[in-house]
RNA sequence: GUCUCCUUCGUCUAUCGGUUAGGACAUCGGAUUUUCAUUCCGACAAGAGGGGUUCGACUCCCCUAGGAGAUGCCA
């Protein structure tokens, strides 16, 4: 097969090594080693995909490689993008990007019932917001157009047919309700499953195929796969290694064409891989049940199967499944909480995988660079909000002060503080940005951090200005003479201004804290604020004084 | 139930048969400090269990246990 090396073997690290291919089975994560022996070649079925390959289909741009790696991100567009998606759509970007390969959108908009164009545009915003772009895709475009299922369907219909006249698929004229009661069984999970059947009984399986042709003119139908029994499926997986399913235990028969006429995921994902040329198909370990049963499709069409790699799964804290009530798990819900997308974007590049030893923050174009199946783990991560926001701040810390009181001032506006359009106002915020920065956790954090140097805040209750052991009588003379010195010294530095409070203190016997947390909760209305001084300064003399004498007359005679 | 995959600190991870098993988040303690935060320092904390192979196993093999996923005319 001198020209069978193909497409799925592009970007892998040549065929020095040819030894044991063979992935060992069972334990042991040290996968690395084991991996290195996947790049040799596998076994092929002396196909050759160019002279299979339909013109519509041609994969290969003139002038590009034919090795170059084309992976594709493929979303259901019947929800909105959640962090599972993000990670597969990032590992296919990284990994094309690390292979100069190209990185593909294709929308699977083949459920009718739960399609929504707004979850369309929840897809596209997501990826704008993130950064994260495609060669091909709806959108922008591509050699093997279109892009968008719903607008292939003859394709899929053609496909199924083809199938059924090569004898490795049939028509079934089985209603859902018959169908259902199969899998009723399966839902009392830990119950008497006893000898419960899964799955289709194959029961059209063996109609003639000349009269299912003719039912099928006029009855309503789909079309299901015809699983060789008997025969044992294998698939070297680029990360797990060998995985191999005796047939009867795929899903037995699955349906490829539904009976609207719209292919499954199953052969619209093998047409469309194949068509558009993907080399890589990179999902979620959630997928790898259904693999045998799309190789069997492969081998079915006589076509070359694509590399897989099942990546580790993402899950919530249970263990379980990352889903909706773990929390947030929406893209949206993560863009509304103020989280930058360069530290979704790192955090998530670094679940199951690993890059540097010791290195924790990696921009995009890093990632981009260091990408490798190597680096990939295959055991589930758990999903650590604590540790995304430790991210989240060290890249807010991170953004230079212009970028991020811009990034701020949706929030502010939210919350009222502050007005669209308004330069002062802009260049106020930019101002308070030194102070304000380290406190950020996120960006939704901005009103309450420096909400105080903009609006007026409430009067607290006067507790809440006692510094410790002081009583209100106390407190108030205390508040007092902070106001005089500020008064008479304003407008000098921290550090004089500092001197200042620290003597003055000391003469009346007091620490200096009990002469500043007084002062602190008049000016900013908090016992947590940015640095006094500065805050003071930010501002203004006349405006802190206001607060300090309306605290005062709070604080009672 | 069946099949498949997985298994290092609470969490994310490093470890390519020989290490005091390293780092990060979280937690706790300390330092800096006008509060909070930031920053810095320190502490706590791990190879699921059992068998092999080997001079030597977290690393290789087997078994057990546990976890997860799949078992749809959803993807």
């Amino acid at each position: 097969m001198g020209s069978g090396a193909r497409l799925a073997r592009a970007g892998r690290a040549g065929g020095a090594r040819r030894h044991s291919r063979r992935a060992a089975p069972g334990g042991g994560r040290r996968g690395r080693l084991r991996r290195r022996h996947l790049l040799t070649p596998r076994k092929r079925h002396g196909y050759n995909p160019s002279s299979n390959r339909p013109s519509r289909g041609n994969a290969r741009p003139p002038g590009e490689t034919a090795m170059q790696v084309r992976v594709r991100y493929a979303p259901s567009p019947t929800g909105l993008q959640h962090i599972g998606g993000v990670r597969t759509a990032l590992f296919n970007y990284l990994f094309a990007r690390s292979k100069g390969g190209k990185f593909i959108l294709r929308l699977e908009d083949t459920d009718r019932s739960r399609f929504s164009q707004d979850y369309v545009q929840n897809l596209y915003d997501t990826f704008e917001w993130l950064g994260v772009k495609w060669d091909e895709g709806p959108d922008v475009g591509g050699p093997v157009a279109p892009y968008i299922q719903s607008e292939r369907f003859d394709l899929y219909r053609e496909h199924a047919e083809r199938l059924v006249s090569l004898g490795r698929a049939y028509y079934c004229f089985c209603g859902e309700e018959r169908v259902a009661k199969f899998h009723s069984d399966v839902q009392d999970e830990e119950g008497g499953a006893e000898g419960a059947s899964f799955g289709y009984d194959r029961h059209c399986r063996n109609i003639d195929p000349a009269e299912a042709k003719v039912r099928a003119a006029s009855e309503r139908h789909v079309i299901r796969l015809k699983i060789p029994l008997g025969e044992t499926t294998e698939f070297e997986d680029e990360l797990l290694g060998n995985i191999a399913w005796k047939n009867e235990d795929v899903n037995p028969d699955p349906v490829l064409l539904k009976s609207d006429g719209f292919p499954t995921y199953h052969l619209a994902n093998v047409v469309d891989d194949h068509l558009m040329g993907i080399t890589h198909v990179m999902r979620a370990q959630e997928w790898i049940s259904s693999t045998p049963l799309h190789v069997i499709m492969y081998q079915a069409f006589g076509w070359e199967p694509p590399a897989f790699c099942h990546l580790p799964m993402v899950m919530g804290e249970d263990g379980r499944k990352l889903s909706k009530r773990h929390g947030a798990t929406s893209v949206d819900e993560f863009r509304k909480g103020g989280y930058l997308p360069e530290a979704l974007l790192n955090y998530v590049g670094m679940l199951g995988a690993s890059y540097e030893d010791g290195r924790d923050l990696y921009p995009l174009a890093d990632l981009e660079r260091l990408f490798s199946v190597e680096h990939l783990k295959k055991a589930p991560a758990v999903f650590d909000y604590k540790r995304l926001e430790w991210f989240n701040g060290q890249y807010i810390r991170q953004t230079p002060d212009a970028e991020l009181a811009a990034l701020v001032m949706p929030w502010l506006e939210e919350a009222g503080i502050a007005k669209k359009g308004d330069a002062a106002f802009e260049a106020a915020v930019l101002a308070a940005m030194p102070l304000a920065k380290e406190r950020l956790h996120y960006l939704r954090d901005a009103p309450s951090v420096m909400g105080f140097l903009f609006a007026e805040p409430p009067v607290p209750a006067p507790e809440e200005f006692f510094p410790k052991k002081f009583d209100a009588a106390m407190t108030r003379s205390a508040l007092a003479e902070a106001r005089a010195l500020l008064a008479a010294r304003f407008p000098a530095s921290d550090e004089e201004l500092e001197e200042a409070y620290r003597a003055r203190a000391t003469e009346l016997g007091l620490k200096l804290g009990d002469l500043l947390m007084p002062l602190r909760v008049a000016v900013t209305g908090s016992r947590a604020s940015p640095p006094l001084f500065g805050s003071i300064r930010l501002l203004g003399l006349d405006r802190s004084l206001a607060r300090i004498d309306r605290s005062l007359a709070a604080l009672g005679s």
